[in-house]
DNA sequence: CAAGCTAATAGTAATAGTTACTATTAACTC
DNA sequence: GAGTTAATAGTAACTATTACTATTAGCTTG
């Protein structure tokens, strides 16, 4: 088995930027045209295949919205708040690897990973 | 503001005691197939509706999976580890109210709903 | 219990997010 | 510099879900 070489792009770095350059969790639309700014002929197509790329190689991740995926480039362990009214979402520290581990000592189950999603009404939408 | 007035249907109980019936945490498709046993021309459209309503109703819970949703009709709160070799889901029970409060206590959000999502691998997919 | 109102349905068309395909380009190896 | 093939732009296809529409059938009222 040949590790899969992989070679660099401009379209792939650059993604990787706009996607570390933000706290909005964008979806796969906003990255795509936030990386046009900078690379204006580039394709949809290339925007997701990347994404999937990085997701692969951990260098982003991966987050499950009501009707799309949203990418984090914030890839130290966290967990999120969705606001129900705005979408908005915010990252949050709650859960440590002790109370995973303790679970994962009483059950069958090998866990690798692990992401705790509050949900509610955050803060401006509660002003307003 | 007058109180909608949903009307008994023979389809929407069907797809409720479907849902009901099962621990898989099936995705629309199946609880489809699964309710066309018992009404044969029942359409797809009907159970994406009724889907619907019963989570806006509370009777059911609605799961984001991949590339599809999931419903529970285990409505009573608990958590999921997700098998990320052969996707099944399954019941864990982790996060209690007392951590969600200590967090609310410290931060700006309301929080209504909160899910945390184990993933990892089985034990049958470990033992083969 | 028949008439009227309208929620719900079956069947189908449309939408949206994502993936697949293909000819061309360009990063890396030697 | 030539050869190899990963990556690209552009577009077609796919899939889960929602919207639309004519028809059916619960529920209310007299
Ligand atoms: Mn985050
Ligand atoms: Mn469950
Ligand atoms: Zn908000
Ligand atoms: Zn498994």
């Amino acid at each position: 088995m040949e590790a899969i070489k992989q070679r660099y792009s401009k379209q792939r770095e650059t993604i990787l930027e706009v996607v570390q350059s933000t706290l909005v969790h964008p979806n796969a639309d906003w990255i795509y045209k936030e990386t046009r700014k900078r690379i204006p002929n580039i394709s949809l197509g290339t925007v997701y295949r990347n994404l999937n790329q990085l997701v692969e190689t951990g260098r982003i991740i991966k987050l499950k919205d009501e009707s799309m995926v949203r990418y984090d480039g914030n890839i130290g362990h966290h967990d999120h708040f969705r606001c129900a009214v705005c979408g908005k979402w915010y990252d949050v520290e709650m859960i440590d690897q002790a109370i995973i581990k303790s679970f994962a000592e009483k059950h069958d189950f090998q866990v690798e990973s692990f992401h705790l999603e509050l949900e509610g009404t955050c803060k401006s939408c509660l002003n307003s």
